[in-house]
DNA sequence: TAAGATAATGATAATCATTCCCATTTTAGC
DNA sequence: GCTAAAATGGGAATGATTATCATTATCTTA
């Protein structure tokens, strides 16, 4: 189970039952998910909630530092609890992305928590170019 | 100018006139723009191209390793030439981000170049948190 | 240089994630 | 319990991007 006492931009008002149910599930889903595959999920897991109310939960889970999103190379957000996944070698033929394991860049977000003003509460940091099995076939 | 001579995913075959177009407007605007910008600003300077001949010069441009795109956190990509604009700091609140303009990742990417089964052509590194005027209003 | 093959282009329709709208339901404060 | 505010559902609207396909330009090679 994640902390959840940290730091964020919203108060701490009281999650409504859909939107607790929408963090929960993300945090048993081991990956990063967009909001159709975690609205299925919650479906299949009988949950009754709509769709629209998983996207507006997202937002607002982001807005209280729960939650995380990326995009995709194709546009489509997919969202994670926070401190989970951040780091990504994606390759620009297939769009593969894989997760790095390491972040190295903690020193750096300290320092600049300092000297800009500007609130932190999670980066990501992305490398773009070509996975193993795309440089064995002609594009 | 900028030097397009570095190693690609793709052979450098010659780019076709409306390609060309493509990239040496996006090199003359001075930001990162959305494909459907770079379309209305190439009619304003008298080109006749149509908006998918943009997005798919755009496409090829990036697996020629001579454009990089990012997206904003509404979905939509930005596209600008490679080594500009590649760090940022967004808003959570109002989605606004600033560009940092320096890049403490050189060493990392050289190490990442060799210990990985992946050719790296540029990266993203995006902090996001809360902006400034943001935190003096409520959300 | 002309014919045929291949790639690029334009216009528009289709796709699809996301947001908007609004009637209904739930929650919070009193 | 009553009233106002917030949350929700479902379906329509939005808007960026992609697919389709007929047409045009480019390249190859004889």
């Amino acid at each position: 189970m994640l902390d959840h006492s940290f730091h964020s931009p919203l108060p701490p008002t009281r999650l409504t039952t859909k939107q607790q149910a929408v963090l929960t599930q993300l945090e048993r889903l081991q990956e990063a998910v967009s909001a159709q595959r975690l609205y299925a999920e919650l479906r299949q897991h009988g949950e009754s909630l709509g769709l629209a109310t998983v996207y507006r939960s997202l937002d607002l889970l982001k807005l209280k530092g729960l939650v995380q999103s990326r995009t995709t190379t194709d546009g489509e957000a997919l969202y994670s609890p926070i401190q989970q996944d951040q780091h990504y070698l994606t390759c620009l033929q297939c769009g593969s992305s894989v997760p790095l394991d390491f972040c190295p860049l903690q020193a750096m977000e300290n320092q600049l928590r300092r000297s800009q003003a500007f609130t932190i509460y999670y980066h990501t940091l992305e490398f773009f170019g070509v996975c193993e099995p795309c440089t064995h076939q002609a594009q």
